[in-house]
RNA sequence: CGGGGCGUAGCGCAGCCUGGUAGCGCGCCUGCCUUGGGCGCAGGAAGUCGGAGGUUCGAAUCCUCUCGCCCCGACCA
């Protein structure tokens, strides 16, 4: 039965990996509904502290909640050529209700800008409306021809945020706010490190001028792009009408931003920190710090031992730690072991009669899976430390293994030879037919141009004729 | 939509070819015993065999239709 439960091994067969890791840690289900799933208590607290962070982030930079409806009148999103032409193969529609068919279909909602800029046109007169920056907690749905637990459900969970702005400088810098922001999270949070950088124009958001986004590592080295925000200009404004009285007394369109990230994030959280052992979750975005396994053969050895425990649970708590005891005792301690590796418990603490007889107890952390007796005068602080150290350890491993798989590729066989090995930096002329072709000959798609990156002019991988820099090239989820 | 696979107990599967009392492992429940890396023993509960139709004395098994899900491709956060 011990090994009924391990997961399959990274290097046999990562996606097997990938779906037992989230099933099997009891984070998600498939569900009855194709391509829906069933987020489990495990995987929604992850969401949950995701939520939680980000939404405190959204509150400083003076972004406020609110709820737009589910369905959309189908000629709201006709109303923006672009925007309808890129999502409509992906759209659910309802056509009855009440019994009856409707006079317009709604689709249920695949974003929501054009349901929002209805909203907008109404409540923006004049720039001093401006900035409007709003914020949704919402659901979603894109029909998908391939489902992959957390990477790509038809329906997912997300936030947008959509902003209005008096001129396109105030909007382009929100878009590039909103994506720091965004940096920040995944980095300091997630322990995800990104790059930072512009879409081309054919990876670029239906009916946005400019795309960018944030794109991570997975460990089978493909690219996660974990978060966008968009330029939209006056695209939605023209569609809505949703314009304002401006300084000079004449009617302007806004200027206008959306950005977003999803319960996608899970995936990369997973993909990029987790082991054969089951789910590793960075402690800032845990629930569940620690665990204390008492172990104790007679009910003479139990009885202290679990009293320590309990006291010890209670200090590492009113340290702000999420700590509770196992005292399950119709389980074994190594069986414990295992369960809270599996399910990403961040550290555990093994208290016995020995360590009692020392006044110690054994400390692990899940990462390294390390045992350390810590005198127990010490273990808040000791924990607390581990906890940190952690936290830097997970970004900087997953940070060298991403440099340690990026590469400068200079002609077109390296770049077909390396499809595989990670990111490929590689200069293009900014034509979408090279991309294209880029993409039917080796699967491997542009994800961004890097503004970290410093660039210089160079030649097109694929047609030879002036490129200006370099963009990351990499197989994508 | 093309190719492949699978629907039998909560989960994983066998049984189907060659029709005849629906099984195994894990989990679950009860009791005992154990506890420093997925303990052991005994007993127990649990199944419209995905659905419909047909063949047959008799169908999980054979035939027809159908529904669903998963994997691989084209599309995508």
């Amino acid at each position: 039965m011990a090994q009924a439960d391990k997961l399959t091994p990274r290097e046999k067969d990562f996606s097997a990996w990938y779906v037992d890791l989230v099933q099997k840690a009891k984070l998600a289900d498939y569900s009855d509904v194709k391509g829906c799933m069933v987020i489990r208590p495990n995987g929604y607290a992850l969401w949950e502290n995701i939520q939680r962070v980000l939404d405190g982030m959204f509150k400083e930079t003076g972004h406020k909640n609110a709820y737009f409806p589910l369905l959309i009148p189908e000629s709201y999103l006709k109303k923006e050529a672009e925007h309808v032409e890129g999502f409509n193969p992906q759209l659910a529609v309802v056509t009855h209700a009440g019994g009856a068919k409707l006079e317009e279909p709604y689709v249920i909602r695949p974003t929501s800008e054009t349901i929002i800029n209805r909203s907008f046109a109404k409540w923006i007169q004049s720039y001093r409306d401006l900035p409007l920056l709003i914020n949704q907690w919402a659901n979603v749905m894109r029909w998908e021809m391939r489902t992959r637990l957390f990477l790509r459900t038809t329906e997912f969970l997300w936030q947008e945020g959509h902003t209005c702005h008096e001129t396109e400088e105030d909007a382009e810098q929100e878009t590039r706010r909103m994506l720091e922001v965004y940096r920040r999270f995944a980095e300091d949070y997630m322990a995800m490190p990104v790059l930072a950088g512009q879409k081309s124009e054919s990876e670029k958001f239906a009916g946005a001028v400019r795309t960018y986004s944030i794109e991570a590592m997975m460990q089978d080295k493909k690219a996660l792009q974990a978060g966008t925000s968009h330029n939209l200009g006056q695209n939605f404004a023209r569609a809505f009408e949703t314009m304002f009285q401006g300084r000079d007394g004449k009617q302007h369109f806004v200027w206008q931003t959306s950005w977003g990230v999803s319960t996608r994030l899970i995936g990369g959280l997973i993909m990029t920190h987790s082991d054969d052992a089951g789910l590793v979750v960075p402690p800032k975005l845990a629930s569940r710090h620690g665990v204390i396994i008492p172990i104790g053969r007679t009910p003479e050895e139990r009885g202290p031992v679990l009293e320590r425990a309990q006291a010890l649970a209670t200090d590492l708590r009113k340290a702000g730690l999420g700590v509770e005891v196992d005292d399950d005792d119709s389980k074994s301690p190594g069986w414990k072991y295992a369960e809270h590796e599996l399910i990403g418990t961040c550290m555990r603490i093994e208290l016995g009669p020995k360590d009692l007889a020392q006044n110690q107890c054994v400390m692990v952390r899940r990462d390294q899976r390390k045992k350390e007796s810590v005198p127990l005068a010490d273990a808040v602080a000791t924990a607390q430390k581990m906890l940190d150290q952690m936290q830097r350890d997970l970004f900087a491993k997953a940070k060298a293994f991403r440099d340690s798989h990026t590469f400068e590729v200079n002609s077109y066989d390296e770049l077909k030879q390396r499809a595989d090995d990670g990111f490929l930096l590689a200069h293009w002329c900014v034509d979408p037919k090279c991309e294209k072709q880029i993409k039917d000959d080796t699967g491997i798609t542009s994800r961004n141009r890097p503004f970290d990156l410093e660039q210089s002019p160079g030649r097109c991988i694929v047609c030879g004729k002036d490129s200006p820099g370099r963009l990351v090239f990499a197989k994508a989820y």
